[in-house]
RNA sequence: GGGGCGGUGGCGAAACGGUAGACGCAGCGGACUUAAAAUCCGCCGGAGGAAUACUCCGUGUGGGUUCGAAUCCCACCCGCCCUACCA
């Protein structure tokens, strides 16, 4: 096709400007017609969400927010462009639910009561009334009647509900033991959420420390091997790599060492292969053992040690930096495998909480046993030998730990055989000959979830001086959070010392008995409230059975990967267990995974406050409107990697919205009509539709919109030309209006109701396209050669390989290039002709 | 140390192994206006050239595979994120 040069018509270009000046008293006002209409969809229930069972059902969700007192741009990124999504499949025919609702309990709000004096719950429900009305100028789906909310009673009611059941199906439990602790939010923490090099708070950012303290975990490791299998859900190889690293499965071997005393001391092995190596053992300074099999000769530096080590912080202990440090206790072991008799070290370099805190060193074939050995002269024995290496080469001077080249040497029955496999083959032959047996660990731990904070679902657990710690019984739920409390400045939980609270009865003999004052972990109430959105008011479950037949498990579910190690691991926790109590029958919470990007600040770095580089999404509400600050969130990055906010960039989308508003409302009348200019615009509108189609599917909206404003840009050029049929017009309008509404709902209602269409755009059915139409009369033939483009002809489409090479070959311009017969012509279909010289 | 993601015009970005830079922003020239804004028309990777003839160079760097590479492979550089004594 040539390039249709279109001339200026100065009679369309002067009917167009009268036509401009008559709209100054009507233009679009973003401000009036949003709240008009969001308006008439809350009166007419628009979005209400209700189960249908004819009807294909879609459950979208997007990660609900905490609701901190301000709706931030990143809520925006996160949740227009889902609530796009989920517009796109309400059109395409699915019955979509779409829910919202607050991450109420949590921190901020206690602090702001220490700070200011402001009650938690106050402060809580104030924000989450401010946050709410933002969440509506967003224009969303979000169907308000399924609202859900953490912090009511009625909510966390079933919270402590799910403790109550996780711990009668021995998935709860309570231990003592050495846990992360931060002074500044004065709290326990999950390992997850314990961050960075420092091992600082995720919340506060303050190094945290480690306390000896009764702490009630969720046995998440009781699924550990499952957790590792993604066959049933769509979710990025990115947060699944995160969730395989996390868990950290090894496979090798338990192994008992005996002292000379007949102490046993399991250890855990990735390497069984090595066992002829071990040439000293080390325990960790926790190690049960550590105290009895230490000789009186050393009991004086061990102790010492061991008091050193205990004392330490995390910080320094777990460096990896820091050179590794230990002490003889005077005890030995025998290696079972060759009777060698063996020292036995403490050193804090050995952990007490993986494996079982106490480790057989291999020197030889293992870096950090390496550069113990080597610090403290003990024995080095070669059992890998490295291929080409021979005994004049001398003593190693690096530990040797591959796994694949190489044979074994030294190692009794396994010597001269290859050390690929020989793991599995010493490990058959330690559990034939009763020294060991096949193990696997996870570097998974149980999720701690004791909170010694007051804003939090408390733990329904009574202590009985008779019975130990009880179950609140189900009839007694929830056990209500006290208002009437006094915060410490602390922030020392005001539950411990609220009389009322405390006192109670135990549930099985009535004796006087105290309550637990910990709270939970916010992520445990987010763990499920997926299921909590299909009926917030329901009171015989967490959910009704009924609505969870028809909508559950989730569709698709939307929002940031920061979750990946922790609430997206909790939930998927949490919909095993409750697999197994039957509540569900399925494995997964949530089918298929998107992770969005993150809006930067204009300076390209992370929003603070601080940093002074904060967009407020209420002030371009005012200032542009929300469509258009939808639009230019879905157009300005790829969803998926976001990037800094440009305040330019928005006027691009602005400019869309206006076209769209004066294309919609421009009272057509044909000029000239051409039957190329017809179908040229038909092609272009057919075109659009399965291009926008084909990027909802893929969460590509910046390329949806680009395509959007392809089509504007036609259908400007149609409306000064005057040159298409108003059939034809009518066409390219309509979808134009179709293709935007699930981007921009507000000004596309509104120009569907004045064009004379039924209420409700939302409720029409997403635009087909006729392959047909969209298909391109002509194509430009790339002629290239020797790869180089040296021509371009356009040519009609569908001609077949031998006329597509004859018409280059045809070409002067390529003839140019060519002296005798080309070697060889390579056709690509429809496309391109490569002649090779 | 390990793992992941990315590096394309002035900027945000497009591009099933097949015309690099769609779409948009900014910029420049022009129209309209007393003027500005808005709007409209045109140009817009770099070099050479009077040129909308044409040629060469161009997707972080260096190699490779291929008729053909931004795209696939290897090595390296830079940026961001995650993880880190896990036996």
């Amino acid at each position: 096709m040539r390039k249709l040069k279109f001339r200026k018509d100065n009679f369309h270009q002067a009917k167009l400007e009268a036509i401009r000046r008559l709209f100054m008293t009507n233009s679009y006002n973003p401000q009036e017609i949003e709240a008009k209409w969001q308006q008439k969809w809350e009166e007419t229930g628009l979005y209400r969400q209700k189960i249908d069972w004819d009807k294909p059902k879609h459950y979208a969700l997007t990660m609900l927010p905490y609701p901190s007192g301000d709706l931030h741009i990143g809520h925006w990124y996160a949740m227009t462009p889902s609530d796009a999504r989920a517009r796109f499949m309400r059109m395409k025919g699915y019955n979509v639910l779409f829910p919202m609702g607050f991450d109420a309990f949590g921190l901020p709000a206690e602090n702001a009561a220490i700070k200011r004096g402001i009650h938690p719950k106050k402060w809580t429900y104030a924000n989450i009334e401010r946050m709410r009305k933002q969440l509506r100028s967003m224009g969303a789906m979000f169907d308000w009647e399924r609202e859900a909310i953490s912090s009511d009673p009625s909510y966390y009611k079933w919270t402590q509900w799910f403790f109550c059941k996780l711990l009668e199906h021995g998935l709860a439990y309570r231990k003592k033991a050495a846990v992360d602790f931060c002074p500044q939010c004065n709290t326990t923490l999950a390992r997850e959420q314990v961050w960075g090099e420092d091992r600082h708070c995720e919340r506060c950012g303050t190094p945290v420390i480690k306390k000896d303290l009764e702490q009630w975990f969720f046995k998440t490791t009781a699924y550990a091997e499952e957790l590792l299998d993604f066959s049933k859900i769509d979710w990025p190889e990115r947060v699944r790599i995160m969730q395989t690293n996390w868990i950290g499965k090894s496979v090798g071997a338990d192994v008992v060492f005996h002292t000379e005393d007949g102490d046993p001391i399991e250890i855990f092995t990735t390497r069984p292969d090595t066992l002829w190596g071990a040439t000293f053992m080390v325990l960790a300074p926790e190690h049960p053992l550590v105290e009895k099999i230490t000789t009186p000769e050393y009991k004086e530096q061990v102790t010492a040690y061991v008091e050193q080590a205990r004392r330490m912080s995390d910080i320094d202990r777990e460096s990896a930096e820091r050179e590794k440090t230990g002490v003889f206790t005077g005890a030995y072991a025998i290696n079972p495998v060759n009777k060698e008799r063996i020292p036995i070290w403490v050193a804090d370099y050995v952990l007490m909480t993986y494996g079982s805190g106490a480790i057989m060193a291999v020197p030889a074939h293992d870096e950090r046993d390496f550069a113990f050995a080597q610090k403290y002269g003990l024995p080095i024995v070669e059992v890998i030998r490295m291929p080409g290496r021979t005994d004049e080469d001398g003593p190693l001077t690096e530990a040797y730990t591959s796994k694949t080249e190489g044979h074994l040497i030294n190692s009794g029955p396994f010597t001269g055989t290859p050390v690929a496999g020989a793991a599995e083959r010493v490990t058959a032959w330690l559990e034939e000959n009763g020294l060991g047996k096949k193990a696997v660990n996870y570097r998974l731990r149980d999720w701690l979830i004791s909170r010694q904070r007051y804003w939090g679902a408390p733990i329904p657990v009574v202590y009985c001086p008779e019975h130990g710690a009880v179950p609140v019984p189900e009839e007694e739920l929830p056990v209500v959070l006290p208002e009437d409390v006094e915060f410490m400045p602390t922030g020392e939980s005001p539950l411990k010392f609220h009389e009322a609270f405390i006192h109670t009865t135990c549930p099985i003999c009535e004796r006087p008995s105290l309550r637990e004052t910990d709270t939970m972990d916010t992520f445990v109430c987010s763990s499920w409230y997926q299921y909590r959105y299909l009926s917030p008011h329901y009171d015989e479950g967490p959910f009704d059975p009924e609505e969870g037949k028809y909508w559950l498990p989730v569709d698709q579910y939307t929002g940031g990967i920061e979750h990946a190690t922790m609430h997206l691991i909790y939930t998927r926790f949490f919909t095993k267990a409750m697999r197994d109590m039957g509540l569900v029958d399925f494995d997964e919470p949530m089918l298929a995974l998107y992770n969005q990007g993150m809006v930067l600040g204009p300076d390209g770095e992370k929003m603070s406050k601080s940093r002074g580089n904060v967009i407020a999404p209420d002030d371009l509400v005012q200032q542009y409107g929300a469509d258009t600050v939808r639009a230019y969130l879905m157009f300005f990055a790829r969803w998926d990697q976001g990037g800094p906010w440009n305040y330019d960039g928005i006027k691009g989308p602005q400019r869309l919205l206006q076209d769209v508003w004066e294309i919609a409302r421009y009272d057509y009348v044909p000029g000239e009509v051409s039957k190329e200019a017809n179908r040229a615009l038909r092609r272009k509108t057919h075109q659009t539709i399965r291009k926008v189609t084909e990027d909802f599917e893929s969460f590509a909206f910046n390329t949806a919109v680009a395509a959007i404003m392809e089509l504007r840009n036609s259908v400007l050029e149609a409306m000064r030309m005057a040159n298409v049929d108003t059939a034809v017009w009518e066409e390219a309008v309509n979808n134009m209006l179709l293709l935007l509404a699930p981007i921009a709902p507000h000004i596309t209602e509104e120009l569907w109701a004045q064009r004379g269409q039924p209420y409700s755009i939302h409720q029409q059915a997403w635009p087909t396209w006729d392959p047909e139409v969209a298909k391109e009369d002509t194509i430009t033939l790339v002629v290239q050669v020797n790869g180089k483009v040296r021509d371009k002809i356009e040519v009609a489409a569908g001609q077949d390989d031998e006329t597509l090479k004859s018409i280059a070959l045809a070409s002067e311009k390529v003839q140019k290039w060519l002296d005798g017969e080309p070697r060889k012509v390579i056709v690509v279909k429809g496309k391109l002709v490569n002649i090779v010289k």
